[in-house]
DNA sequence: TGTACATCAGTGAACGCGCGTTCACTGATGTAC
DNA sequence: TGTACATCAGTGAACGCGCGTTCACTGATGTAC
C-alpha cells in the first residue's frame, strides 16, 4: 500500500518510490509536448516529477541519455497512436495494388499529420534517429518499420527489385520528413491548416506518381 | 591608412574600426561552418573578432538578430556559390523540356550537395526561413527563388496551371530538404558518400517522374 | 518477537561554468571658429 | 595653427541566471538470526 511520504512536495502525486525512471520519461513527454527538446533539462524534468535534481543520475548516465530515451518514447507515440492506426484504417480497399497505394499514402499523411498536430513530440522524434535496422521482430515498431511494411506490398504488386524498394524507402521518408518540417518549423508554419492539408496531399500525390512510374523507367535520365 | 591599434589583441587582424558589423557576420560564417548554430554565441563571435562581448550590441539588437543575419549570409552562400552555378551549368541541353528538367534536377542535387558538403552552413540556412515572397527583383536570390525560376520553365513546357506549379514547388523543396536532413543530421549521416549520392539521384528521379506525370492525372486518387 | 545490519532510492550543498545583457565609462577622431 | 567641443566605436566590470554534474550523506525498507 502506498502512502504519500513527506519528501513528495510536488503536484505530481502519481509518482512514488520505485519507478522514477518511467516517471521521468513520462514527465519528458508531458513537458516536451509543449516546449520541444529545449524544455527537457535535467532540472526541468526532476522538478516536474517533484524530486531533487540529482535523483535522475542513478537512472540515466547523462542528460543526453535521458533525452534519447524520451525521444524513443515519442517515436512509439507517433507509430502506435498515429501512423499504425491510419494504415490499418486504409486496409479496406478492393484491388491489392490499390490497397498498397492507400497504405503508403496513409503512412505519409499520418507522418505529416502527427508532426503538424504535435510539433513538440515531432521534434523529440528527430533526436534519436538511428540507422534503420531491417525487419527485426520488434513489437510496436517505430515509423521506419511501418514504412518498410507498406513498401513491401507495393514492391510485390509492382515487381520491384530490392534496390528499387530501398530507393523508394528514402523517397518516401524524405518527402514526408521534409514537408513535415516545412509545415512545422519552416516557411509553412503559420499557414492555415487547410493550406497545409492541401499541399500535403499534393506532395504525397507527386511522390506516389513518381514511385509508380519508377518501375518502368528507373535509372533513365541520370545526370 | 590603417594602423594596428593597441586594443586589437586578436589573431584576426583584418578587422579595424568601422566595419564591426560585417566582421561579426564574417566570423559567424567561419565559426558556424564547423560548429553550426550552437557555436554562434555573442561571446564566441566577439571573441573571434577580438573585441569585447558588449561591442556587438550597437550593431545587433539581440543575439537572435545576429544569428538571423548570419543565417541570411549562409543562404546567400548556398544560392550563389552552389546552386546558381549548378543550374547555369545545366543550361546546355537540346530540347526546352529537357533543359527545364535538367535545371530542376540541378537545383535539387545542388541543394543536397551543399548540405552534405557544408552541414554547418546548411544548419545556419535553416534558421531564418521566411515565408516565400514571389519573384521580386532581388539580386542574388536565396534558394527558393532559384527553385521558382526552374519551375517556371517546366510549367511552361508542361502547360501547368498556377496551382500545379505551386504544388510542385513544395514537392521539390520538401524532397530536397528532407533528404538533405537525412543525409546530414539524420539516419544517413554516417553512410559513405557514394551511397548518399546514389540515393540522392534516386530520390530526385522519383520526384521528377512524379512531377512529369502530375500534369495528366493530378487531383486523381485523392484520399 | 526483537535486534543488527545491508540495501537502496533518494537528498541537498556545492562546483565550475558560461551565457545574454546593462551600465557608466574612455579615448581616439573629426569639425568649427 | 591651435583650442574647444561633439561624436562615436569601443571597453570592462557587473548583474542575475540556470545549467549539468559531483559528492558525502540520510532515512526508510527488507532480511537474517
Amino acid at each position: 500500500v502506498h502512502i504519500l511520504v513527506g519528501w513528495s512536495r510536488s503536484i505530481v502525486d502519481d509518482y512514488h518510490h520505485g519507478d522514477l525512471r518511467s516517471a521521468l520519461v513520462l514527465a519528458g513527454m508531458e513537458v516536451g509536448r509543449r516546449g520541444g527538446v529545449a524544455a527537457l533539462g535535467v532540472r526541468d524534468l526532476t522538478r516536474a516529477v517533484g524530486v531533487s535534481a540529482t535523483a535522475a543520475y542513478p537512472h540515466f548516465a547523462s542528460h543526453r541519455a535521458l533525452i534519447l530515451t524520451i525521444s524513443e518514447a515519442a517515436q512509439q507515440e507517433m507509430s502506435r497512436r498515429s501512423i499504425l492506426e491510419a494504415m490499418t484504417a486504409a486496409g479496406s480497399v478492393a484491388s491489392p495494388t490499390g490497397q498498397a497505394d492507400a497504405r503508403l499514402r496513409a503512412f505519409c499523411l499520418a507522418y505529416i499529420g502527427f508532426a503538424v498536430a504535435e510539433p513538440g513530440w515531432f521534434e523529440l522524434t528527430c533526436q534519436a534517429q538511428k540507422a534503420p535496422a531491417h525487419r527485426d521482430g520488434r513489437s510496436s515498431p517505430p515509423p521506419h518499420h511501418l514504412l518498410l511494411e507498406a513498401l513491401d506490398a507495393l514492391a510485390a504488386a509492382g515487381g520491384w527489385s530490392l534496390q528499387q524498394q530501398i530507393d523508394a524507402e528514402w523517397s518516401c521518408w524524405s518527402m514526408a520528413h521534409g514537408f513535415a518540417l516545412h509545415a512545422t518549423t519552416g516557411p509553412l508554419q503559420s499557414s492555415p491548416a487547410d493550406r497545409k492539408s492541401h499541399l500535403a496531399h499534393a506532395v504525397v500525390n507527386t511522390l506516389i506518381a513518381g514511385l509508380r512510374s519508377s518501375q518502368s523507367n528507373s535509372h533513365a535520365g541520370v545526370l
